[in-house]
Parts: C-alpha cells; structure tokens; sequence
RNA sequence: GGGGGAUUUCCCGAGCGGCCAAAGGGGGCAGACUGUAAAUCUGUUGUCACUGACUUCGGUGGUCCGAAUCCACCAUCCCCCA
C-alpha cells in the first residue's frame, strides 16, 4: 500500500487541495513540506506529535520536512478557531519556548544530514518593514475573503482585534518565503489551519504564478467532539517533567471505547491491518485495545524502557498488588510529622492528589480514600513514622495510586 | 467624539440593601453499578483551627448599623450613532 492510502485509510487527511497531484508527489517522495508549531507553551502537546508522526511517516518515504517554529507568529497569536484572544506572550517566553520545541522535536524526527530541516520564522518575520510588507503582499489579500473565513467565524461575534487579523498574512508570508528559499511545495498542519494555509498557496500563486499544495490532519476529536489530549489540568504534554510516563499512559489507557481504533489509526505506527483487527473486539477486550494503545504511545514518546514500566506498574497497581516502585512517588520529611505521625489529609494535600484540605477532608468522608487496602473511616486518621519501613500507599478513588516514602 | 449596556465563584448564568459563600446548568471530584469504558443514579464542589471563623462578586473610594446589590471615579468589553 503506498503512503497517501495509508494516511487515507487510517483517516488522517481532513482536507487537501489537489488530491491527484498530492498523492502522486506525496508517493514519489517529491514533496519538500512544511508543519509550522508556534511556541505558545514550553512543551509539546499531543496535537503536535500527530503532526510530528506524519512528518515521520512523509519522510520516511523520502519526502523533506522542514520544521517549522513559530517564533515570529508567536508574537501575534493564531485566532483560528478561538472565542478569545489569547494572551500576548513576552518575547523572552517566546523563545524559551523555541529551545524547548527544538529539543524535543529532535527525538522523534531525524535531522541529520539534510533529510529535514528546522527553521524558526522569527529569522524573516522580525526584521520585515511594514510599509514594504503591505506592498509586496497586502495588495494579494482580499479583507472581504479573509473575513468570511470559517476560522474567524467565532470571532467576528466576540471581536477580532487587528493584531490577529494579520496572522493569516503571516502564515502565508512563511509559506511564500519557504517556497523561494528551500523550494518546499507544501504545508501541512491541522484541520483548524485550512484557511492560513488557502492564503498561503494563493499568495504564491499570484507572486510567483506557481502551484503549491496544501493538506491538513484531521483534528483528534473524541467521541463527543472535543479535542483529545486535554484532561481537567490542562494538556497531557510530551514533556516527562510535565506529565509523567505513567500519567501519560493512563490517559490512553483510559480513553473512551469509542475513540480507541480511531487513536489507533491516527497516533500509532501499527500496521493498519492490524488495527482493523482489533475493530471486531468487544466488551471487555476492549480493554486490550486500550493497553496497546497506551503503550505503543507511550514507547514512542518515552522510550520503550518507560512504556514497560508504566505498563507495568498500571497493570500491578490495578490487579490489586499495591506495591509498584514506579507509581508516582512523594517523598515525606521528617518536619512533616508530629509525634511521630503524620495525618492523612496532610499526605493528600502536600502530594497533590487533593488541592485543599478542605478537599481533602471531603474526599475521605465520601469514602473515597483508602490507605492500601483499607478504607480510611476517618478524616483524622494519621500514619505514624513506623508505617513507612514499609510502603505506604495511599488510593484515591479507584484509579489514583500515590506512594509515600521517607526522606 | 456622542449615547446605551455589561463585568458574579472553574465556565455559562441568576441575584430582592440584611435570610448570600451567593439559585440553576455545565464541568470536576467521590460513592453505587461496571470492563481502569460509556450511560444512569447519589453526594459534593471558596479557605481554614469546619455546627464557628475568615476571604470572595472588574478596581479604588464613599453612603449605611449592614453592600455582589446604592453613589462617585477608574479599567476593560460589547452595541448603536458619527
């Protein structure tokens, strides 16, 4: 099966602008491509390693991608998509976050000689006049066909500030400049960036009177149309210091049945007949679904040496042994004792599990709180100093284990 | 530039000068049922020294025994006119 059917049939391509021409190019390795990241964050999230695996997907079969960080958009603020403004980010921040991008963009996709490239638009974007810009390039842009555009849809109700208005320009200005530079034919990026890259292969159509091609992912939405990769705290990062390995795999370990096969598909590296397998299994099987999927993540984006462990310790921790020397761990001082013990509440609050005593002491009394296989009853129930020769575990509902031990 | 409206706890949204830590919904968390799923039902959802105290209703001052509620000024946003 050649790639672009493969990306076809694991439904990866949302929209493309010529699907003959793509596919052919995409086929023979031809394509020099582009996936712009803008560096709102300090660390990768789960919609950019879709993005990352596609790249390694396209380069694998010898087609050329070219990174590209969004340190100059950064400065502006991509509206598509949103209700609100997003918040202005300092220039320091911005490239704080670069260096993060890089770092962690270099373990998936392999940069070594030439077979891709990295490239930040701050280089171009920073230093233009804004005089010669609107010159050069305003007089391409329809102000009538931008505002009809489905990303700023949502916008035009709530207030479109200027400021944002011109990322449009500047994403397509990146692709203009990129296809002279480095001959790159192509942009990818999500579903949700159709219309900056539409701007894009049309400015370079009327500059340079060339063809260029546009392709967007499919955004993971789950089954009830929300994004994935989102939990109550924020985003499930790629970085291991934002979401440890063991958090990262209960996320997919715990994704709806719905969403399983699609996450499959889309994140996952598995041949697809393989995956279309599992799409027979039912009821409780699913769960086997889940756990590869779960590791197979997690091995790719923390290495297989962490995928074993978490799987591991999952599969201990929720068999019943409560013992796991790789579920998330605090580390108790001996300050934090008095007479010699230490209350439960305590334990939940300086380990996170609870934001607040008051949570805390709430969550014992609903009976959701168990120190190993016990119950706690409760809400002042304490642990003494002796307790921690052994392991002290402490569950949080039923899928939340936290080890304690002593500095 | 002129006129009008808004700003409430994670989000949406109600809120009479005292009975407001503030209705209702969403979301979250926990319990029951399950398959570490979904659906459903129940409880809970500001902080703490928790039958009590303290801090919250854009900001700052003021009126009042008492203010989320009234007044003044400031800030931000929206709408209409220019």
């Amino acid at each position: 099966m050649q790639l672009y059917e493969e990306l076809v049939r694991r439904g990866l391509i949302a929209q493309v602008t010529n699907e003959e021409e793509i596919k052919n190019m995409v086929n023979e390795g031809k394509a020099v491509f582009y996936i712009g990241f803008d560096p709102t964050a300090d660390s990768l999230h789960v919609g950019h390693f879709m993005a990352l695996c596609l790249m390694k997907r396209l380069q694998m079969a010898g087609n050329r991608p070219i990174a590209l960080i969004g340190g100059g958009t950064a400065m502006i603020g991509d509206p598509s998509g949103r209700t609100d403004m997003r918040q202005m980010m300092t220039e320091e921040t911005i490239r704080h976050n670069c260096e993060c991008f890089k770092e962690q963009m270099s373990r998936f996709i392999d940069f070594s000689d030439g077979k891709a490239m990295m490239v930040n638009n701050a280089d171009w974007l920073m230093d233009l006049n804004y005089v010669q810009v609107l010159r050069e390039v305003g007089s391409c842009f329809s102000v009538n066909r931008m505002l009809s555009a489905e990303c700023y849809k949502q916008r035009m109700e709530k207030g479109l500030s200027f400021l944002e208005f011109n990322y449009m320009i500047m994403q397509s200005y990146d692709f203009y400049m990129l296809y002279q530079k480095y001959g790159c034919n192509m942009q990818f990026g999500g579903d949700d960036q159709w219309s900056n890259m539409l701007g894009g292969t049309e400015l370079i159509r009327r500059k340079l009177g060339k063809d260029a091609h546009a392709m967007t992912i499919t955004l993971l939405l789950n089954s009830e149309g929300k994004k994935m990769g989102k939990t109550q705290k924020g985003a499930v990062w790629l970085d291991a210091k934002k979401t440890p390995p063991y958090e990262f795999f209960q996320y997919w370990r715990n994704v709806n049945d719905a969403d399983v096969i699609k996450c499959l598909k889309m994140l996952t590296f598995l041949p697809i007949e393989e995956i279309e397998a599992m799409e027979s299994w039912e009821g409780s099987r699913i769960n086997e679904a889940k756990e590869i999927l779960a590791y197979e993540l997690t091995a790719l984006v923390h290495g297989k040496e962490e995928a074993d462990k978490a799987r591991d310790a999952a599969r201990a921790v929720f068999s019943g042994a409560m013992i796991s020397e790789y579920m998330p761990t605090t580390t108790l001082s001996a300050e934090q004792f008095t007479d010699g013990k230490i209350t439960v509440i305590d334990m939940l609050v300086c380990s996170k599990l609870a934001p607040s005593k008051g949570e805390a002491r709430r969550l014992i009394q609903q009976g959701g709180v168990a120190l190993g296989d016990n119950k706690v009853e409760a809400f002042d129930a304490t642990v003494s100093l002796e307790a921690f020769e052994g392991d002290v575990v402490i569950k949080k509902g039923k899928k939340v284990f936290h080890r304690f031990v002593l500095a």
